[in-house]
DNA sequence: TGACAATGTCATCCC
DNA sequence: CAGGGATGACATTGT
């Protein structure tokens, strides 16, 4: 009896194991693994030991259909755990199985492909596996370490084979590839068996690198639960992670080489192996379930490609960077140049989904997943997930690895990324890459005039608020503003708007692409000015400078140009300047001056010095009229622009002629101003608007010739201002113009090229449809077994897509017996 | 002294 | 209709 329910408690709690493990696999291959619901099963099971006998059965049935050998089952019931399947590689202590028997699976896995697998594994094993306790699965030839203390000691072996790996990862890896992980995933047909087989492969040289077995027996700390073997327990570290990993192993083995269950465990493990024999069976079923899953499984690998969120704990994402970085992903590793923690975190991968890939190796995700990846990448979840429990002692291992596992699954999608690249490089071809090359030289084209431009624009509009900007800063935005001013752009030149536009800074006008509308449509640029305008007067008025000329120009113009309004500041400044003698006399006190001086500092626009300044500054600074000229050259020179109009001349005369008298320095409307004793100054005659201008006179009792001079002088004057500014504009409009010339002809240089190309493509395509075209007719046969002749017949095709040979028109002509109505040879 | 550039001025158109 | 901007043409001035 005693040995009865012995038995009967070997058979439940083997079929709980057979459960447990058939449900991770099955989990897996249908829904493609999801770590939690892994980890989920991995704990109800190795928990709930006791499940109901029902859901067992059935999960039995579920696994004998699958190719679970009875032979194994009565092994496992009967013989024992032990006399089974298990193979002890050596471990002398923790393997019960017999060498004979395992060299008994050998033989016998021999008759199938995966032999010389199955060889190399066993090779391997005596090295890394010999401590553990495993079994040889039937159906996919690997080495199955028993549920729990499998786990363990392959994640034990994996370890070490991580250490390998970044030693010598470069062996397994640089074979993986992007295919082959397609192919895992279950793209590939065969995948799935052979695919368990290159996993083993790969794993076995990592594993005779292990220094695996004395880790984990030395450390040997807190290993808790069996087949939670905590792939993910690992988390932080590599190291955290080995050392887990062999705690957990090497506490599993104890428990196991003490416990019965470790027996039942094994045994349990073994029945994969028998399972084996039906394994073809299996497969059958398995190409419906690829197909079930087959955009589940691209959707995975998607999202293996891409990024997977670091947050999805569950790890659902990790089985898959595992599968990568196990065996798989090395290569890509390597190949990806993974930074030393990227390999780190390939390293725990590895650690860890290598008793991932044991127990799902262990036939059943072979089989049950049939798909490729499916196994491998489901191992790796299932590994992962059992794996955790047994981190026991760190629950939260699971999850902590995560963190790595996170980092690997960035690492691996920037790997992926790359691949992508790769793949989408593959893809597109040449052509469709030049012309994306193309279209984003266009847009960047475009996008570099609108970024000038809008540059422009904002370094004007800055320099427009703030009216104390640098001269530095002036000139950039001129300069900025030159260039991308549009044609229009007479911004550029210092106009007399400039201290307008300055002040208000309203006239932003530089921003728009008609600088000219928006100025003149603007009246705010009109204020400042006024104040500009009235403080000078004023000064002029106590300074009695009735020469000093505002340039209050056209304040509308000068909006127009953004620069208008440096010169309109100017203005002030040169008159407050001793260059203009004339204007000088009038009014070297005013308090005008110094605004105008202040505003020429601050809006000093030298990059309006381009066109028409530059003479006048050097006119003016020749002169060497006053120390502010010295101080500010720039902003002299632009006042002179404007005001320039009368200013310099006096200037100049007064060079050549000697200054006899500061009367000589006046401009000619001075001068007549003057002989006709006008009360008013030619600058306020020419600046003032025409409410005060109106005003002014009407203090005065004029004469008609007065009032004519006046008009005349106040109309010159402006009309100076406007001629000047309209020759900026014109200089402004031929730079304009000249870049989009030059643009359009680099464009222009652009088509042709692109055309060159596109009629060579052209000319290539014509010549292999002409190859295909001889092609076609020199295989062609009519009836007799007489090729057609291509001088006779032409290739039509259809509407419906079906190619005719028809008759030439002048063959048909000819030779209307020749052939008969074309004939639909292919479609 | 003539060529040239920069500027001023006028006439005109247009808003 | 006047004021004023824009512009072509011409004149003036300086180099």
């Amino acid at each position: 009896m005693h040995v009865c329910l012995l038995l009967l408690l070997k058979c439940v709690t083997f079929s709980v194991y057979l459960c447990f493990f058939f449900n991770a696999v099955l989990y897996i291959c249908f829904s493609c693994v999801r770590v939690k619901c892994k980890v989920s099963l991995f704990n109800y099971c190795h928990k709930k030991m006791k499940m109901d006998m029902d859901l067992i059965e059935v999960l039995w049935k579920q696994d004998v259909d699958l190719g679970f050998s009875l032979q194994a089952t009565e092994s496992a019931i009967g013989i024992k755990p032990d006399s089974g399947l298990q193979q002890n590689s050596t471990g002398p202590a923790t393997s019960t199985v017999d060498n004979d028997e395992i060299e008994k699976l050998k033989t016998l896995k021999a008759v199938n492909r995966e032999a010389i697998k199955e060889e190399i594994d066993a090779n391997a094993e005596p090295e890394g596996w010999s401590d553990l306790n495993y079994t040889i699965d039937t159906e996919t030839g690997e080495y199955v370490i028993k549920t729990e203390v499998e786990r363990p000691l392959s994640v034990e072996s994996v370890e070490p084979t991580c250490d390998l790996s970044l030693g010598d990862l470069s062996l397994p890896l640089p074979e993986f590839l992007l295919e082959e992980a397609l192919q895992l995933v279950g793209l590939d047909d065969e995948v799935p068996q052979e695919g368990v087989n290159i996993r083993n492969i790969s794993i076995s040289p990592e594993a005779n690198f292990l220094p695996s077995t004395q880790e984990v027996d030395t450390t040997g700390s807190s290993l808790v639960s069996l087949p939670e073997a905590s792939p993910a327990g690992p988390v932080g570290t590599d190291t955290d992670t080995n050392a887990a990993l062999e705690n957990s192993t090497a506490n599993l083995i104890k428990d196991l080489e003490t416990d019965d269950d470790f027996n039942i465990f094994s045994e349990m493990i073994q029945t994969p192996q028998f399972h084996h024999s039906h394994h073809r069976a299996f497969q059958s079923r398995m190409p419906i379930v690829r197909a079930v899953s087959m955009e589940q499984r691209w959707q995975d690998l998607a999202s293996l490609l891409s990024l997977q969120n670091a947050s999805e704990a569950t790890a659902m994402p990790h089985p898959f960077s595992h599968h990568p970085l196990h065996n798989y992903s090395h290569p890509h590793s390597h190949s990806m140049g993974y930074g030393p923690d990227a390999r780190g975190v390939l390293l725990h991968n590895a650690t860890l989904t290598p008793p991932m890939g044991d127990l799902n190796a262990s036939a059943p995700y072979s089989n049950m997943g049939g798909t490729n990846l499916g196994n491998a990448v489901a191992t790796s979840m299932n590994l992962t997930n059992s794996s955790e429990p047994m981190d026991g002692p760190n629950p939260g291992t699971h999850y902590k690895i995560e963190p790595t596992h996170d980092m690997m699954y960035y690492q691996n999608g920037s790997s992926e990324m790359n691949q992508n690249d790769g793949f989408l490089s593959s893809i597109l071809n040449d052509e469709d890459l030049q012309l994306m090359d193309m279209a984003m030289n266009e847009g960047m084209y475009t996008m570099r005039m609108l970024d000038s431009n809008n540059a422009l624009s904002n370094l004007s509009i800055s320099g427009a608020h703030n009216s104390t900007m640098s001269q530095a800063e002036v000139e950039r935005i001129d300069t900025s503003s030159d260039s991308a001013v549009s044609s229009m752009g007479s911004e550029r030149v210092p106009s007399l708007s400039d201290g307008e536009w300055c002040d208000a800074g309203s006239d932003s006008g530089h921003t728009t692409g008609d600088p000219y509308v928006v100025d003149y449509h603007s009246t705010s640029k009109y204020r400042p000015y006024d104040y500009s305008y009235a403080s000078r007067q004023h000064s002029s008025a106590l300074g009695g400078s009735e020469t000093v000329r505002m340039p209050q120009v056209a304040q509308k113009k000068h909006q127009m140009f953004g620069k208008r309004c440096f010169q309109e500041q100017n203005v002030p400044v040169i008159i407050g300047h001793p260059t203009n003698p004339k204007y000088f006399h009038d009014t070297p006190t005013s308090s005008f001056s110094a605004p105008s001086q202040s505003e020429g500092a601050v809006g000093s626009k030298i990059p309006e010095m381009k066109y028409s300044c530059s003479m006048e500054l050097s006119r003016h600074n020749s002169i060497g009229r006053s120390p502010i000229s010295h101080i500010q050259h720039n902003h002299t020179y632009h006042l002179p622009v404007e005001n320039t109009g009368a200013m310099q001349r006096p200037v100049s005369r007064d060079k050549t002629k000697s200054r006899k008298s500061e009367d000589e320095h006046l401009s000619r409307d001075e001068k007549r101003a003057r002989a006709l004793n006008v009360p008013i100054s030619v600058n306020d005659i020419i600046n003032l608007p025409m409410d005060e201008f109106n005003e002014r006179l009407s203090k005065y009792d004029l004469s008609e010739t007065q009032l004519s001079l006046i008009r005349d002088i106040r109309r010159r004057g402006k009309n100076k201002v406007a001629a000047q500014n309209c020759r900026k504009r014109k200089l402004d409009q031929i730079l304009s113009l000249a870049d989009e010339v030059k643009d359009i002809r680099d464009r222009k240089l652009r088509m042709l090229s692109e055309q060159d190309f596109i009629l060579a493509e052209r000319q290539r395509i014509k010549d292999k449809y002409q190859q295909l075209y001889r092609h076609v007719f020199q295989n062609l046969r009519d009836p007799d077994g007489n090729p057609y002749s291509p001088y006779q017949y032409s290739l039509q095709t259809s509407a419906d897509g079906s190619i005719l040979i028809v008759p030439k028109a002048n063959n048909s002509l000819l030779n209307p017996d020749r052939k008969d109505p074309p004939h639909q040879h292919k479609e």
